[in-house]
DNA sequence: AAGCACAGCAACCGCACGCAA
DNA sequence: GTTGCGTGCGGTTGCTGTGCT
């Protein structure tokens, strides 16, 4: 049978933009399910979400990346890998697509080349360095640290894994390096934000915030079924987080 | 001017996840 | 516990523009 109704594919026009465009403000965004009937057009509902979070959003930047949003790209990457949705949440105005493409296309060269440089001279050039770090420990996935004390998390969203670190953070300083210190301090009564990263490098799988664990409980503690936790997925500290932290501390 | 190679970017595809029934 | 739906993500593709020969 002929399939009268086949939905479009390719490049959008400047019509179907502007129908889009009145969609979106008519209804605001979501319901994308909606949207193609909506706005009259002929085309899937993925296409159009696509269409409207990579290009017609006027919250997007548009134009190259600054020196700073490359450097925090970069070191995002080193930490949270190919997560580029992460990525682009903390780089305001910035699109997953955005900063995918970037990467593939201006950085991924240069990032092959310098771990083989890297490579290279370490294989050379092997010296014993001193690096301070933190013990490696034993949290589970649903578990988060607050004011020293593990946390059963409640909706955590992604975008909170950075930002909720410190807002000092990621902002402020004139020296990129900058925002990245103070990424493992590991104060007492500040602990969140470590383990939080942690878990990161582990696919958090939506941490949850609230139910407090039984104030006892230690760094290193882990906890069974049988409070109906569920958590046991232990997990030590992935290396190349510490990878991250040491090359900033060489900068620093 | 024509042909080719490459880079950049927009868009598509497949998969995974969360949630409700 | 299972299924279906809606949504979001990351990998990949393919079109277009630009520079070089």
């Amino acid at each position: 049978m002929e399939n009268t109704f086949r939905v479009r594919k390719g490049a959008w026009t400047e019509e179907e933009d502007i129908l889009l465009r009145l969609c979106i403000q008519k209804h605001g965004e979501g319901k994308w399910y909606q949207v193609p009937s909506r706005a009259g057009l002929n085309r899937c509902r993925k296409s159009c979400r696509l269409r409207w979070l990579n290009y017609l959003n006027p919250n997007i930047k548009r134009g190259g990346f600054g020196e700073d949003e490359v450097d925090l790209m970069i070191k995002l990457h080193k930490l949270l890998g190919n997560r580029w949705s992460l990525i682009a949440g903390r780089l305001p105005g910035r699109t997953t697509n955005d900063v995918k493409n970037y990467w593939n296309t201006h950085l991924r060269k240069k990032e092959i080349s310098r771990i083989k440089d890297d490579a290279k001279e370490k294989a050379q050039d092997i010296v014993k360095v001193n690096v301070i770090k933190p013990r490696p420990r034993t949290v589970t996935k649903k578990l988060t640290w607050l004011c020293g004390k593990p946390t059963i998390a409640k909706s955590f969203e992604p975008e909170d894994i950075v930002s909720n670190i410190s807002p000092t953070l990621m902002l402020s300083e004139n020296r990129p390096t900058k925002r990245w210190e103070g990424l493992l301090d590991h104060k007492e009564g500040d602990e969140r934000a470590l383990c939080t990263i942690i878990g990161l490098d582990e696919e958090p799988n939506r941490v949850h915030w609230g139910e407090k664990i039984a104030p006892e409980t230690k760094m290193g503690d882990t906890f069974d079924d049988q409070d109906g936790l569920s958590c046991l997925a232990d997990f030590s500290f992935d290396m190349s987080l510490w990878d991250f932290v040491n090359a900033d501390q060489e900068i620093v």
